[in-house]
RNA sequence: GGAACAUUAGCUCAGUUGGUUUAGAGCAUUACUUUGACAGAGUAGGGGUCACUGGUUCGAGCCCAGUAUGUUCCA
């Protein structure tokens, strides 16, 4: 069968993929095999793929591949998460550029737009990752709003609520003035601003109740936010400072509006920050809130929820806060309250979703206790029950559980789960499963007939539906004990984003125990942030995220998937070159070169050899090969075991291309124009499908089309071949490994000396050599000669005149050869090498002549050192003998 | 401001309880090699005071302290 020139990724991404799907490789449904379990962290529904998708599935795929590969009955779960803020920005955006305002719709119909949107665009990004080669069962496709996913989820708020862990109250919250709506902590983004201090004097109230001019008596504090002062409830001193402490207990004023407001103590004030004086704004600060609840403050809100002022300003009411920053300041300026502006870089937090700087606000929002349900989630990390990769992230976990805060669950959002909470026109409520039961309840609690109710307008949070995730896409909750959750769950591994830990990890393992009472998953292997060369995360606006189906369909999936997989070290960011993609499809290039020569070999196969016809009488390449192979692949299940995936890929890079395509195959090649024996061919293709064995979780479509090019009719596909287990655990030959390592230094080293000696290739030469052990060479040396094209190899004990000389390993070598031999190379290069080694047993045996490293040494060091001066000393000798042989 | 992690070749990283030859790999680079799988190849070489300063030890890339730089998280 003709082999084409390359490997046509295109045609067999395509093939395989489909004939995958149509052989239902990747569905899964329960039997009595051990089960594998992935869920897919899953990705916004309005969302395309990019480089961070890319590392996270494909470290999934090779999870689940393998798995599948050894035995496992392997389930990996697709789906999407519906976002609720990114999507509803997207359709709002949608609706601005068809001339619609959101404001204009009632919440049906802009759902109903919604909705359609979803149909329209989500999903896109499952379908990418079909190109990318996951082998997701697509059968088990969730959303997080699906009916019962939605109802699971109503029934997670109505159960917490009724066991006392979910609240309403009114706290301060991060508020998005864009998006108008809250935001968890864990939504707000921290950046450096060049901002400005403000110095502002505020004049005090004297004895008589009066206030005091400024120019005799005043306070200056120093803010960033002049437009605040106007909800000032106090001003703030530390009582240890001399400069303010007297000042405690009278009023100041604040100034434009002339209100009274207290000079209070307090040691949360630092004393060497702006003036030491610190203005109090309770409703607008959240350290300001909290000094504000000790003292008994009032809380004066002057702000709109889109971050316009609000009456209780009395100044610039409807005005921007910024605008009215900027006339604030001209106004106190104007009335001498400006002592001094100062530049001024601080933290300021941003949205996460719109950007825009967030407002600490106090509003009333549905909330979490979150220490009620965090235990067990904190004991099953802290004891091993579930395993963080790389482990660092178990100190950030710990910290971050041992501090949690309460969870504010509710987004002033439509696109969503809607809370279950109904209220009359009094603001009374009921939590219900829904309106009917809500109106039971409500008449039964509050004894009202018929009463007229209206659901909460607000939905819950993203992360109050993905916390689910793990079982509810078995229909955990929604249909508890079924047979899928009963076998799936708890899933396996989960491959996540670090960013996410607090969002999303951690929730999930709370949720995990407190309704299954069962972790979730038992291993979390946390990914890198893909970066550019220049170290910086991949975005939108610097525009340097690369086109993740662009490169797969100019490079293929195999190569992209190499690319990513062999720059990313387990637990570090990645800094992602295009040139590794360039590394993946040279390496398929080297394996579908592999494969060619086979095909060759095919064609001039050729059983019971006359004696002429045979170039290699020996088993040792098989021998050798399959030892090593056994050896790569204990090597590659351990690294494996501990997540070390790049590692991995490395490993077994190394062994296709170096020891099979380097050495293997060039030591059992027929020579020039002769044919090629059946048992050798056998075997090489044998090895040669168990390196795409391992090979095929990486790189899935060239290994299955090179499979089945292989040998005509393989029983069964690759992608469900079963690995056999009990190869490794035979165990390797050390001898073969040995004899093999010392046959490719003499190559080398042979090679490399009729270079430099100026001798041809074509060439032969005699090789005479002076070893130890007579035995080690009787099963290489006719591999030797080979390689090295030596017409014939013949142990000698005494000097060879006229040679090229040099030391391997322990054993003396001298190369004849019929062409005038150059030995100033040669010369040099031993030359070198004595230098090297007696450098090195001068360091050696300073150690040997410390009395005091051999007292105190363990013994067997002591030794080891020993036997590396005689060694050396060895070596030395039998270098200069050499030297003097070239005369 | 607090904390965690990191700093080893031009780049990305290994380096397992301190001793296993004077620190390894891949990529990149340089020179050489063009006869049958592969120039998208082969062979060989160059390239490092293991961030810095001290300390512990017979012995430190590894342990300890401090400094610097970077990244991340928290405030």
């Amino acid at each position: 069968m003709e082999i084409s020139k390359n490997f046509d990724f295109i045609s067999a991404e395509q093939k395989w993929y489909g004939h995958w799907l149509d052989k239902k490789y990747f569905e899964s449904t329960p039997d009595d095999r051990e089960p594998y379990t992935v869920v897919i962290p899953p990705p916004n529904v309005t969302g395309i793929l990019h480089m961070g998708h890319c590392l996270n599935n494909t470290i999934q795929d090779i999870l689940v591949r393998r798995a599948r590969m050894m035995g496992k009955n392997a389930c990996w779960v697709p789906g999407t998460d519906h976002a609720s803020i990114a999507t509803e920005a997207k359709v709002v955006h949608m609706l601005r550029e068809r001339g619609i305002a959101k404001s204009s719709l009632s919440r049906d119909e802009f759902l109903t737009y919604a909705w359609e949107w979803k149909e329209k665009y989500g999903g896109i990004i499952l379908q990418q990752l079909k190109k990318l080669g996951c082998s997701l069962d697509w059968n088990r496709t969730s959303f997080t709003m699906d009916p019962d996913y939605y109802r699971s989820v109503i029934h997670v708020f109505n159960d917490l609520y009724t066991k006392g862990y979910i609240y309403r109250g009114k706290r301060m919250i991060n508020w998005d003035p864009r998006a108008k709506t809250a935001l968890s902590d864990e939504e707000v983004i921290f950046k450096e601003v060049q901002g400005k201090l403000y110095f502002l004097q505020y004049q005090l109230i004297g004895a008589d109740g009066v206030a005091l001019p400024l120019e005799k008596a005043s306070i200056t504090i120093a803010t960033v936010r002049p437009e605040t002062i106007l909800g000032d409830a106090a001003i703030a001193v530390n009582p240890a400072d001399e400069r303010y402490m007297h000042l405690i207990g009278t009023f100041a004023v604040v100034p434009l509006i002339n209100r009274k407001i207290p000079i209070i103590g307090d040691e949360y004030v630092a004393t060497d920050f702006g003036s030491g004086a610190l203005k109090i704004t309770p409703a607008h600060d959240m350290n300001d809130n909290q000094i504000g609840i000790k003292h008994g403050l009032d809380v004066v809100d002057i702000l709109n929820e889109d971050g316009s002022l609000s009456a209780d300003a009395q100044l610039y009411v409807g005005l921007d806060r910024f605008d009215a920053r900027k006339k604030i300041v001209v106004d106190l300026q104007e009335a001498g309250h400006v002592v001094k502006i100062e530049e001024y870089t601080h933290q300021v937090g941003f949205s996460e979703r719109t950007d825009v700087v967030v407002e600490p606000r106090l509003s009333l929002q549905w909330w979490v206790d979150m220490k009620k349900i965090s235990g067990p989630a904190l004991s099953a990390v802290e004891e091993g029950e579930i395993n963080f990769h790389p482990a660092k992230f178990k100190n950030l976990y710990r910290h971050w559980m041992e501090n949690i805060k309460d969870w504010c669950i509710s987004r002033q959002l439509w696109w969503g789960h809607q809370i279950p909470a109904w209220y009359d026109a009094e603001g009374r409520f009921v939590v219900a499963m829904n309106e009917k039961e809500a109106k039971q309840k409500f008449s039964e609690t509050f004894k009202v007939e018929n009463p007229q109710l209206k659901q909460d307008e607000d939905c819950l949070d993203t992360w109050f539906s993905s916390w689910l995730w793990p079982f509810e896409v078995f229909k955990g909750l929604s249909n508890p004990g079924n047979k899928d959750v009963a076998y799936y769950y708890p899933s396996n591994t989960l491959v996540t984003a670090p960013e996410i830990i607090f969002f999303w990890v951690a929730r999930m393992i709370m949720a995990g125990y407190e309704y299954t009472g069962k972790k979730p998953f038992s291993d979390v292997y946390f990914t890198g942030i893909v970066r550019d060369t220049q170290g910086r995360k991949m975005s939108k606006q610097l525009g340097n995220s690369p086109d993740l189906l662009e490169m797969i369909d100019e490079i293929g999936a195999d190569a992209v998937r190499f690319g990513i997989m062999i720059a990313s070290p387990a637990g570090n960011d990645l800094l992602w070159d295009k040139a590794s993609n360039e590394q993946g499809r040279n390496f398929i290039n080297k394996i579908w070169n592999a494969l060619k020569l086979i095909q060759l070999w095919k064609e001039r196969a050729k059983d019971n050899l006359s004696a002429e016809e045979i170039t290699l009488t020996s088993d040792w390449p098989h021998e050798w090969f399959e030892a090593r192979l056994r050896q790569v692949c204990t090597e590659m299940d351990v690294q494996m075991n501990q997540f070390k995936l790049s590692e991995s890929l490395k490993t077994l890079y190394t062994l296709i291309w170096d020891d099979f395509c380097s050495w293997y195959l060039e030591w059992i090649k027929p020579g020039f124009e002769k044919p090629m024996d059946v048992k050798h061919l056998d075997k090489a293709i044998s090895f040669f499908e168990m390196l795409l064995e391992r090979l095929h979780p990486f790189m899935p479509f060239v290994t299955e089309e090179i499979y089945h090019l292989l040998r005509n009719n393989q029983p069964v596909d690759l992608c469900v071949k079963q690995i056999d287990g009990s190869f490794v655990a035979r165990g390797e030959d050390q001898s073969v490994l040995n004899e093999a390592e010392l046959l490719k230094s003499a190559i080398t080293a042979i090679r490399d000396a009729r270079v430099k000696a100026g001798i041809k290739n074509k060439e032969a030469i005699t090789l005479y050599a002076t070893v130890k052990d007579k035995t080690v060479w009787a099963s290489i040396k006719e591999l030797l000669c080979k390689q090295i094209n030596a017409e014939a190899f013949m142990f000698t004990e005494e000097s060879i005149a006229d040679t090229i000389q040099l030391v391997i390993g322990g054993d003396r070598f001298f190369i004849k050869s019929e062409q005038a031999i150059d030995t100033s190379a040669q010369r040099i290069e031993i030359e070198t090498e004595i230098n090297y080694y007696k450098g090195f047993l001068e360091s050696v045996e300073k150690k040997l002549s410390n009395e005091r490293f051999v007292q105190n040494a363990k013994p067997e060091v002591v030794d080891l050192e020993r036997k590396k001066q005689a060694d050396a000393l060895e070596k030395i000798k039998m270098l200069a003998e050499s030297l003097k042989g070239l005369g």
